[in-house]
DNA sequence: TTGAAAGCGGTACCAA
DNA sequence: TTGGTACCGCTTTCAA
């Protein structure tokens, strides 16, 4: 670390004690305005900063709060989260120490012990896994605000989103349309989003009357493939639906270049929709119909939680729960009769 | 911040100073094997971990490393950088402080003099325009090392890219494929890569006695549009070429819409190529043939940079270039001749 | 109005 | 082998 002036460096050069510089840069009532002055203006010229690890140390406070996330970018979210977590941090004096754990558990819990041996407040974390003991043993006393799609609604400390209400919403969608023959096109099982968005369809649909069927294929690590795959399944099979609901954007849009594959036109034959809008307008002429998570808020909201349990420990609302919102777009039409 | 047990906590219970319990967790010589099991046996059960901030107060050392970008995601490559540099840090022990500035200079400014503040080591900054000198000013005696396409190549500190380079494997591999008529798409004149990719393209294809032509529209906040709009200038003018090579990726996907609204083929009628590479991949039958640039190992590279500037100050190498790489994929084919 | 002393949680140095 | 003392940069309390 670069020799950076402290406070002694400006009380030896104005002849004072460090704690008279201290007070007078902080404007304490009890120092002269002569001398407030002098110092704030030797302060100036050396470019002194104020230490607040130092500061923090005395104080027993913290201005820091972490984040650890599977990975940025790569067809997640936590890139558009944690955007809007460091600017509702900023915006309280607060730095965010961000960790990429590249899927590794590994490298996730050394991530979440340098961050508390680091002093940081709270820790926000999207786990790898749903199995969060190592991360809450990593983390001892600090409290740990959970997001993402592998958090268990039962964690302490968390900020969600209804995926249930993803499915009613899609059924909602795609019924009004006309549509009554739906699939609901899913990854691998072990994602908590995934069982959430299945059941708000299952009942959705029955509610309507309708038969909800589910495909899975392939998993969330290559979605796109596993919408690809989940086409072709239902394409040999030769009993295609009329409307497509993919369980994320990324597979929507494999389903999508699937079905054209085949000749078939997106929303005249089939009408697809996905989910958490991620791409919207990244893409011409996908103009995908979706359902948007508000990730924006889900971040503001994971900040508001951790400063507050910073500041007034227990008092605060422990969880959070967000809707997502339609998003109609190209992708999705009315029903066609088949003959 | 919650109270967690510190070494005097330790000494208490058992029955020693706090001086001794330091070094029996720190494994000294001159600690007893009894007393260092007893001390451990304590610290575990009671969860201690050291406070890094506390211990490098002391040591006049940091372990924290301060990373600033105009955003994460949307269409940057920043979200590939941080992975990296998130794990090269964890490697050297170094938590990464990231904040995103959503291209506000008074954010960039604020990020960066509240991460050294709160005494990061070093920082790594992806500035929002080419005039950093507020940056400079608000990191004071913080080295400060420059990633990004608004770099300038004199700045002390620089991870780069040989942008001209691109230019030259672009129409090296076009002309190649035996195109003459070559058009750089480019966006806005104020960004530094963009007049270098220029500067290569040209002297490649004089080189050649091949004749540059370029066209710029839009700006780089709306790559997408741009690439639309100078294919729709370039076919109101009549004078297609037969291959093009847009300054972006995204550019580059606008660019094939607009084309394949107009009935034209990608490579068959003309070929596209782009630059960055971020959507390898990402989308089915995109397939686009484009220049890669080494997001992972820039990221590697600032954060040995970072590190060697903390610990061995000024005998570092200052500044770095990588060179991009040729990716060829779908979205380039042989020259046709036109009659 | 100013400053000396104490303390935050650590580590280095030296005396017991 | 152990522990006292001093110190990192800062703030609070209290005495001068």
């Amino acid at each position: 670390m670069p020799n950076r002036p402290t406070l002694k460096t400006i009380a030896q050069m104005a002849g004072l004690s460090h704690v008279a510089v201290s007070k007078a840069l902080r404007d304490a009532p009890d120092i002269s305005a002569a001398t407030k002055e002098r110092v704030k203006k030797i302060a100036d010229e050396i470019g002194y900063t104020p230490n607040l690890v130092a500061r923090n140390l005395y104080l027993q406070r913290t201005s820091a709060i972490g984040m650890v996330v599977p990975a940025m970018g790569d067809n997640t979210a936590y890139d558009l989260i944690f955007n809007e977590v460091s600017t509702a941090a900023a915006e309280r004096e607060f730095c965010v120490m961000l960790g990429s754990s590249h899927r590794s558990l590994e490298l996730e819990e050394r991530h979440c012990r340098m961050m508390v041996g680091n002093q940081v407040g709270a820790l926000i974390v999207a786990p790898c896994t749903s199995d969060v003991s190592r991360i809450k043993a990593a983390c001892g006393a600090t409290p740990v605000i959970f997001i993402g799609s592998k958090t268990a609604p039962e964690e302490q400390y968390a900020i969600l989103c209804d995926y249930r209400r993803s499915g009613a919403l899609a059924v909602e969608h795609l019924a009004g349309l006309g549509h009554r023959d739906i699939v609901l096109l899913a990854y691998g099982p072990e994602n908590r989003t995934v069982q959430l968005k299945v059941a708000g369809f299952v009942q959705a649909m029955e509610e309507r009357g309708l038969i909800p069927r589910i495909v899975r294929t392939g998993d969330a690590a290559d979605a796109l493939r596993a919408g690809m795959e989940g086409v072709e399944l239902l394409l040999a099979e030769g009993t295609p639906p009329t409307a497509l609901w993919c369980a994320s954007d990324y597979m929507a849009v494999g389903a999508i270049s699937a079905l054209k594959r085949h000749g078939l036109s997106v929303p005249g034959d089939i009408s697809v929709m996905g989910h958490d809008d991620l791409y919207s307008g990244h893409y011409p002429g996908t103009g995908l119909t979706t359902l948007r998570t508000p990730m924006a808020e889900l971040g503001h909201a994971a900040v508001e939680l951790a400063i507050a349990l910073i500041e007034h420990g227990g008092e605060v609302q422990p969880r959070q729960v967000f809707q997502p919102a339609l998003a109609v777009r190209d992708s999705t039409g009315p029903a066609v009769r088949r003959v």
